[in-house]
DNA sequence: GATGCTATTGCGAATGAGTTGCATCTGTCA
DNA sequence: TGACAGATGCAACTCATTCGCAATAGCATC
């Protein structure tokens, strides 16, 4: 796919205009994140990147993961496994249900939902600036 | 209020019907959970029961919320601030809705929310055995 | 009320994710 | 091609929470 080019491309750009040094290690990291598709942690980073270049560490992993998060190209969940868990930023905003039993994480939008979470935080004087709904649920009994 | 008193005793009844000792510890804890109407974390509580027992330690503590939280007694939030934080089960389910800047937490309860969720779930093949909604918000400029 | 068994306790050490100090290295720009 | 500030690897540290273990104390029984 080119939209991970692309997006590795957007990350690359950003830093670069930033004054921020597009180190070896920074490439590598931002390659592996630009073609995750699914939510990975720090260490499953470290794993990816490592296999591309033995130089990156877990350290460089966390700082770079810490810069994008704070520069907005990424975004960092906290499910229930304790730890944090990241995704690219340039996809439309959605919610996530995890399978109980699997760990599997679905991706989901609603309209609605966010409108009434809207209303509810207006009610009570506040605007929202982010929020986390998740859905800890187990895969209904066919029948 | 005697609401607190007769929560304290369900907390001792359940223990005492599950065969599970009923300590001084335990009590003390049991009965600054009864007494709590915020969402503490384990070592504010700690401070609470040491305040009126001296010989509770934090160790304790942990024990005795992972006790609770097993048996359904206590519900564990975990906020953005990393550590968990505890409130009584024994109120209706709601949300929670963060003030950014000061850290007060404000309940609330879509009855909408609630069954979009089920919507969604069930689209998906799934029912939901919990789930976390937290608004992180700052106060409206008031105008 | 005394006794005995074993769950529970306090303590300190361990854990695990994430951070940080520091000596060394390397992008970047002149 | 330097020069030099920012970035890196490594080991040591933090902080919430858990755990091993010897000592203690519920509680059922007498
Ligand atoms: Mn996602
Ligand atoms: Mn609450
Ligand atoms: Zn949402
Ligand atoms: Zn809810």
């Amino acid at each position: 796919m080119s939209g991970e080019i692309e997006r590795y491309e957007r990350f690359r750009q950003d830093l670069k205009a930033a004054g921020i040094r597009v180190t070896e290690q920074r490439k590598v990291i931002l390659r592996v994140l630009a073609e995750a598709h699914d939510h990975p942690d720090a260490h499953a980073l470290f794993l990816r990147a490592s296999a591309v270049d033995a130089s990156v560490s877990l350290s460089t992993v966390y700082r770079t993961l810490k810069l994008l998060e704070e520069r907005g190209a990424i975004q960092r969940h906290a499910f229930e496994d304790g730890r944090s868990r990241f995704e690219n930023t340039d996809v439309e905003h959605h919610d996530h249900l995890i399978d109980l039993d699997t760990g599997q994480v679905f991706e989901f939008r609603s309209e609605k939902i966010e409108r009434l979470q809207a209303e509810i935080a207006a009610e009570l004087g506040y605007d929202i600036i982010r929020h986390k709904l998740e859905l800890y649920g187990r895969r209904r009994p066919k029948r």
